[in-house]
DNA sequence: ACATAAACGAGACGGTACGTCAGGTCTTTCA
DNA sequence: TGAAAGACCTGACGTACCGTCTCGTTTATGT
């Protein structure tokens, strides 16, 4: 049957995988992913370094799992429609612009993002997890506003809403540009009008 | 005398400079950015760890250095304007998509890239000397577009080039799609028109 | 009411004691010593390790135990008396060279007189039931050679017994030289005969 | 000329070297040899860990030349010859009783004679190194009252001498009996006159 | 015959030390 | 005096076992 050295889930301590969760977030916070050692975090969380092994393979998967377990994501998350598409896609940006320039926040999201782009396993994960739901979240509202009439046909939902949240999220992981209110405003306007005049 | 251990760049030795540069370049595309090492390079170069210590803070910085100085990304750099802002645009992301598929290419760009999330002060000089070189060339464009009544006047251009390059960068970084002609053209045509019906 | 913890030797599982001797002396020949753990024991007897420290303290302890219930060295034990004192030594001894030359017995006797050398209370033990009988028997030998009129009468027996064995155990537990037949006809006899000139 | 990794003993730190001796006498002698760790070694000398694996490949060598270079036993070393023989054996017998009663001097004796008797090769160095020389002198010792008329013909010496040593190292590794003047005294008597009644 | 309590197999746990790798500093030797 | 070579201290890696501590599961009475 292969199951090749699983340990027992059953058996697991869940005092100890909460202290790993909070110890690792705690620490990424304070001196950054790359000074984020397994070590470190198995004795902040008071826990032996081989019962981290023994449940992940790498330090990213451990904060993977610590940021999804915190900051849950509920998967059937959905954005708001008033009918205005330009205000909910405003109002919700607006909401993520606060959100991510949260310290607690920050710190273990970028870590991922960053960690994701070396190892593509890790990626897949990150995205699945934590992107994608976001993106089908816009993807869901956009199709609604396509069903509505208000949304050209022929577009690509998928590419539209990446229009609306990549230039926000590549200003945030580069640092090119703080995240502010006009900002997404602004960007919401274009999409929606495009750029040339008319 | 305020000098304070500057060492004496015109006794650099050249040969050990570019030695280094190979070095790193070969080895990050081999091995990864994670498990690139100084003593790696160094050895590869067949050179002293302290000559990359004397003149780079960082395997990150020498990496910087040896891939400017390989793809060195002329400043000047411009886009083609056939007076077809579509057709211009469409043809150099085609260009750019290619680029980016080089496996040569891809190994140093991603870990700066990466490697620059992490460290502020990197992130800064590689978007200088990589990124907004890259920008700016689009910046430029739009404004002649601009200028020539092709692009409402209102419009933020360096907002616009985000909507096209950040989708692109995006997917490339994450690995969320592939990158393909197909994408970069309908890319363009979404931020020229604008998604909302008219 | 002090009893504290002291398991119930009735209850003892036999089949899991016997496994466990089997398994250590398995080991310390496969492995040696110093890599004889006692999960590896455990494991190859296909027991808890927790079985193990209910009975025993230590790895050195169990291998005591094996070893004497193995090679359980009766307590009468008792030399020949054929009259010729020199004859019935060399002949005792001879077997020994043989025994101490067996690869079955070497090892675990090895292991515990090196583990005895580092621990006192162990030492007692391993002397106690092993060595001890066998250098009772050569003074119970020799005294009744002294009865007899062979040996002078000031001669301090236990002495006189180690004269004859601890150049054949040193030999053999430092492996300073080989354990032969001639090697210990010789010492016999000088033993016995003394070195000087009459 | 396959000189595979080995370091430059021309650079070395002498320093480092001292304070590892230093270290590792010290904490055999305050935790015991199974309790003695490259860690601790290292740890109480100020030196890294890599320090110690480069130029040692266990604890055992460590210990092996920290205690050679302390008690340096210079090779040429000599018995005294006043011509009474037993007098002269006495006498040093009865110094090395002393010695071997010193606490400094136990510990890492005893843990040099037990590594050895587990590891065959360490066992080589340990006997050339610190027993060998001793035994020689003994040798050396009877060989001259051979020659001189004391000692018949046909006596070993070698085996004449471990005759002697064998029952003091004996006593002392296994701790079977205290060491004594007395018991030297009448170990020599004994080894000269023999045991039989003339 | 069955209840019950102990020993049992299994193995997760908090730890310690292992032996290795690389970081960044310092020193020696050479050209 | 810059550079090669590489020894040094430091600290994290991932692994192996330690001895303790639950978990169900036998097993062996003792009522």
């Amino acid at each position: 049957m292969a199951t090749t050295k699983t340990p027992d889930a059953n058996r697991r301590s869940e005092r100890s995988r909460r202290a790993i969760f909070d110890a690792a977030l705690e620490l990424v916070g304070e001196v950054g992913y790359d000074k984020l050692t397994i070590e470190g975090i198995a004795s902040r969380a008071g826990v032996g370094k081989q019962t981290i092994y023994r449940w992940w393979p790498s330090k990213a998967a451990v904060l993977l799992d610590a940021f999804t377990a915190d900051a849950g994501d509920e998967p059937g998350w959905e954005l708001p429609d008033t009918g205005d598409l330009a205000a909910d896609l405003k109002f919700v940006l607006r909401a993520t612009v606060d959100e991510f320039n949260d310290p607690k926040f920050e710190a273990p999201y970028r870590a991922l993002a960053v960690a994701g782009a070396n190892d593509p396993e890790l990626s897949e994960q990150f995205v699945n997890r934590l992107q994608d739901t976001g993106v089908q979240a816009y993807v869901e509202r956009l199709r609604r506003a396509q069903e509505a009439g208000a949304i050209a046909e022929h577009v690509d939902l998928r590419i539209a809403a990446e229009m609306i949240l990549s230039p926000f999220s590549q200003r945030w992981l580069m640092r090119t540009a703080p995240l502010t209110y006009d900002f997404v405003d602004t960007l919401v306007d274009l999409v929606l009008g495009g750029i040339s005049r008319r």
